[in-house]
RNA sequence: GACCCCAUCGUCUAGCGGUUAGGACGCCGGCCUUUCACGUCGGUAGCACCGGUUCAAAUCCGGUUGGGGUCGCCA
């Protein structure tokens, strides 16, 4: 049997990151085992569409390298892809379970079914259709839709008995029929409900393993029922446990947290976000934590699914995300830095390779860029205690010390030769010239130069990336503080 | 509330009857060092609770507690 997944996702406005995940599983089982991942649009609810949200679906799943075989865009051999476009089926499909008694038209209207609802809560009883429509006659039935009235078709669940049914990641569950409800499954608009869409598609699809959020465990039986009513085969069920923002809530847009693209302009890498997400409820079987796509087609498998809910953690992405950016090339890592450093950075006259060289190592995310150079365009007002290192033995004396001699032997240096090779040997040597540690040089030099306490890099980068002029402006400036 | 599900460090998790309960992030400390960071070495912290089964329980069973999901002409 070839393995054949989908991600269905309905085109809401953009992509929740549990939903990202849900995705990369339903891809990483069918590469797995070369099988086929399908695209499938779930666009029954005309109400909640969103202009564009299609847009968004393709562009977040081919950024991540999650491509699909058969989908409305490339095609394929069970099309159209997309739900809205395949409304003729499921009506076909709907009669015939009215024909074999597992469904039935309803025409009860949403004054009715809101009046027995809140009867029912008043009662304490559990919210349910009351069944009013399951006994009209194939006659009453056909007057009340000539005399114009609006229908939806219901499923028929059966009044006693269980259904048992197996999830690939929680076990067989059994539930009583009698605490299903008679759910829609074709609308008044003649469009499905996820209850009847999923499972028509599924079976119409071939779709072998079916992937989704756990919310849909609890429908499933009913989903069962239906297979069963139409003598379809049952397919293989995974349903994966929420991405939580904490130990209560879900992650939510609201929060500001669960969108793809909010991460990428933050300067989140796709590869970790991938990387971060496959972890995020799932495991290899062992303690690897790096993972790219094709590592992950490897080492996925459904066993290593957890059942319990798992917590997004910002602060582990971030890890991730910084190992991911120090892995990088000096020219990968420059080329993604540049719009950052840009942010704060108006100055022409930069390296920014070498600004970029010096953020290398103290990024976490791209965002973490524009606050590190807010010092390089112009020099921010600083208190001379600065200058005073305790741990390097700095005192305002031997800074003006420092200052004066490094002044003088950085203006020595000819404009063309100000490179970091040049601006290291020369302030090296001074260092060995006047007995000194390192520091007692090094630190009143980036302090002059940035005005800062901490900096990304130290005086000698620094007074490369500033320049000439403007590093020795800056020495004055300092001098001129501590005399 | 009813039904279903879940439960190991703060977080992500390994563990499938016998382990000094392992790893990772975070946090703390040492080293490195030109500040910060990187790197490196070390440390901190957990089986929700109560019963039972067993020679032996984080592992199996029951209950309690806590958490999640569902109860729409939304998906």
């Amino acid at each position: 049997m070839t393995v054949r997944t989908r991600f269905a996702p309905s085109p809401t406005g953009y992509m929740h990151v549990g939903n990202l995940r849900t995705a990369l599983y339903a891809y990483l089982l069918a590469r797995k085992h070369n099988g086929v991942f399908i695209l499938r649009i779930e666009d029954t609810d005309q109400e909640r569409e969103v202009a564009g949200a299609v847009d968004i679906i393709y562009h977040t799943l081919r950024q991540v390298g999650l491509l699909w075989d058969e989908g409305p865009d490339v095609g394929g051999p069970c099309g159209p892809y997309i739900q809205s476009e395949r409304k003729p089926i499921y009506r076909e499909y709907a009669d015939k379970l009215v024909e074999s008694g597992h469904a039935y038209y309803c025409f009860c209207d949403k004054e009715r079914l809101d009046m027995m609802r809140k009867r029912q809560e008043a009662e304490g009883k559990q919210p349910k259709y009351d069944g009013h429509c399951r006994t009209l006659s194939r006659e009453e039935r056909e007057e009340l839709i000539a005399g114009g009235r609006s229908w939806v078709i219901r499923q028929r669940i059966p009044d006693e008995g269980m259904t048992t049914f197996k999830d690939e990641v929680f076990g067989e569950i059994t539930v009583e029929n009698a605490t299903l409800d008679d759910n829609v499954l074709l609308k008044s608009d003649g469009l499905p409900t996820y209850n009847f869409a999923n499972v028509v598609d599924d079976h119409l699809m071939g779709i072998s393993h079916v992937i989704r959020g756990i919310e849909y465990l609890s429908s499933s039986p009913k989903y069962n029922l239906l297979y069963t009513a139409f003598g379809w085969e049952i397919p293989k069920y995974v349903h994966c446990p929420p991405v939580m923002r904490d130990a209560q809530k879900k992650l939510s847009k609201r929060d500001g947290d669960a969108s793809y693209q909010d991460f990428i302009d933050k300067g989140y890498l796709n590869e970790a976000l991938i990387n971060y997400l496959a972890l995020l409820g799932w495991n290899p079987g062992n303690d690897r934590e790096k993972f790219t796509l094709p590592e992950l087609i490897e080492a996925f498998s459904i066993e290593g699914i957890s059942r319990s809910p798992a917590i997004f953690d910002p602060v582990k992405l971030a890890w991730l995300n910084g190992e991911y950016l120090r892995a990088l090339t000096p020219e990968e890592f420059t080329a993604k830095a540049i719009p950052f450093i840009r942010k704060t950075v108006k100055r022409e006259d930069v390296p920014l390779p070498a600004i970029a060289a010096v953020l290398h190592q103290r990024t976490e995310k791209l965002s973490d860029i524009p606050p590190q150079l807010d010092f390089i365009d112009t020099l921010p007002a600083y208190s001379k205690e600065l200058f005073l290192h305790k741990k390097s033995k700095t005192t305002f004396e031997n800074s003006l010390a420092s200052l004066r001699a490094a002044r003088e032997a950085l203006a020595a240096i000819p404009p063309e030769n100000w490179d970091h090779a040049t601006l290291h040997a020369t302030l090296m040597g001074l260092v060995e010239k006047l007995g000194v540690k390192n520091a007692i040089v090094l630190w009143p030099v980036r302090v002059a130069l940035s005005g800062k306490e901490f900096t990304p890099g130290g005086g000698i980068e620094i007074a490369h990336i500033l320049g000439k002029d403007e590093a020795l402006h800056r020495l004055d400036a300092g001098i001129e503080k501590l005399s």
